[in-house]
DNA sequence: ACTAAAGTTAAGTACCCGCTTGACTATTGG
DNA sequence: CCAATAGTCAAGCGGGTACTTAACTTTAGT
């Protein structure tokens, strides 16, 4: 979890992954738009894999990187329960409210 | 969008945010479980406010600090689109394939 | 075999983040 | 008025993070 939100913290991790969302890319088709240097971009692909938001594979000299759900899914949920808890706490909130509201 | 997932990141701030969940609290009581000094509780409270992810009055000598549902939501839409698009993209090649598997 | 391409490793630098302490400001109750 | 409470401001310290460049390894093309 700690691992997943600080890897999706960073802006160019964040497109890193809204590349991969269009399919696998080598790590120079992912690094061509990036405006930095190749190892810097290798450093933010490892976070995105020890964090599980990618896989990658290794075939002849180029690396292949693909997306992977189950971590956006993860933070996903981690977001949505905290919502809905909230917005069912308001709800019971403006329900205990309104029962109380003519109390005669 | 990148001060709500840098805000995110932090486990202490999350847990700040999961306290949030079960209804409004004092910066004190915001303090109290969090073994650290007050002012750092007030650096983190302060980044989540920035994010829009909590809002704070003060009234008296008290502040009171409630959730921000709106900021969770965000971040929450963007994890899901780039969740959905990938898995709509899998589908699509999915379904390439079958249409490729039998082509006598 | 020789060279270019695609990564990878290592080392170093500059900056940002979380936390601390100490001093300070407002409110509240006696 | 006096002191305790609740919070705030400011400066500083240590570790982590995002880059960089330079040197190296492996694979592919000729």
């Amino acid at each position: 979890m700690d691992q997943v939100l600080k890897a999706l913290a960073d802006g160019t991790r964040r497109e890193l992954v809204e590349r991969l969302v269009a399919g696998p890319a080598s790590v120079g088709e992912l690094a061509q738009p990036l405006d930095m240097s190749l190892p810097a971009v290798m450093q933010h692909l490892q976070v995105l894999e020890t964090a599980g938001l990618i896989r990658s594979e290794k075939v002849g000299r180029v690396r292949t990187c693909h997306l992977e759900p189950a971590g956006l899914r993860m933070a996903e949920d981690w977001l949505g329960r905290q919502r809905t808890g909230w917005e069912h706490h308001l709800d019971a909130l403006g329900d205990l409210l309104q029962e109380g509201d003519s109390p005669s």
